[in-house]
DNA sequence: ATGACAATCAGAGATTGA
């Protein structure tokens, strides 16, 4: 089982790549971020002749989450549990083929610091809390997402160039950590224990074309998930097509 | 560098992102 996370920036502005990204790799669950459109607006007649069930947690104008599956998928979780005033559609979890995955658009936290930034960690503590119920159950789980962290220098073309970045920060490289403490594994990093990968490069500066990227989508998966863990990786060729998100599809693949 | 680049909402330029 291929399982995807791809942060498409703008649902209306990457149909297309989408389509060609799902017709080539053709993922079995596919969680997409920042899909910046509302939910009743999202394009589920045509992914749905592409093969894809949808669920989609949708907000106007920025963020947004949906899960795209070849089977059916049941929903289990709709926003992130912990605080009834965040209204940004972050969080969205489902069951399908006898796995449990969510699709997470964490924070940014941007300028920091500051409110923005205060937020992400708190958006951080509330993960961590549901994290940790999910973790025990007898069955895989995939919490796959735009985490906005890079979680090691190893993890950035630059570490100095972004020192003061939300990204960087060592809060937010202790929230991510502190997933890893509780029993998640990042799939990408377990796999490929030495590498410099990225599925971020920056649509400024020329970032792409000199290959300047970070690591900030990730694929964390519970003990009986990484169990089944076959291969990881992230599909760079996307990022290089015109119109592309600045994020690049990172997936697992998983034995049945 | 109050930058660059891109998407969205709106219908110009601000906001958000990373």
């Amino acid at each position: 089982m291929r399982i995807a996370t791809y942060n498409i920036n703008g649902t209306n502005a990457r149909l297309p790549r989408l389509l060609e990204w799902l017709a080539e790799y053709k993922p079995d669950i596919a969680c997409l971020q920042e899909i910046k459109i509302q939910t009743e607006n999202f394009p589920v007649e045509t992914l749905n002749a592409a093969g894809y069930h949808c669920l989609v947690h949708g907000q106007k104008g920025f963020n947004g989450v949906a899960i795209l599956s070849r089977e059916p998928a049941t929903e289990t979780q709709r926003g992130l549990p912990g605080d009834d005033l965040d209204d940004h559609s972050r969080y969205l979890e489902a069951e399908v083929a006898g796995v449990r995955v969510a699709s997470i658009y964490l924070p940014n936290g941007n300028p920091q610091p500051g409110p923005k930034f205060d937020y992400k960690l708190a958006w951080f503590d509330r993960l961590a809390v549901h994290a940790a119920t999910l973790l025990d159950r007898a069955q895989p789980v995939i919490l796959a997402g735009d985490y906005n962290v890079v979680p090691h220098d190893d993890d950035i073309w630059s570490p100095i160039a972004l020192a003061g970045d939300a990204l960087m920060q060592p809060e937010s490289r202790a929230a991510y950590r502190r997933l890893l403490w509780a029993g998640w594994t990042d799939a990408v990093r377990s796999i490929h224990p030495n590498g410099r990968i990225w599925t971020f490069w920056d649509y400024q500066a020329g970032a792409w074309h000199q290959d300047h990227g970070f690591r900030i989508d990730h694929l964390l998966l519970s003990p009986l998930a990484a169990d089944r863990l076959v291969d990881a990786g992230v599909d760079k060729a996307v990022r290089g097509e015109e119109k592309a998100s600045d994020h690049a599809p990172t997936w697992i693949t998983l034995r049945s």
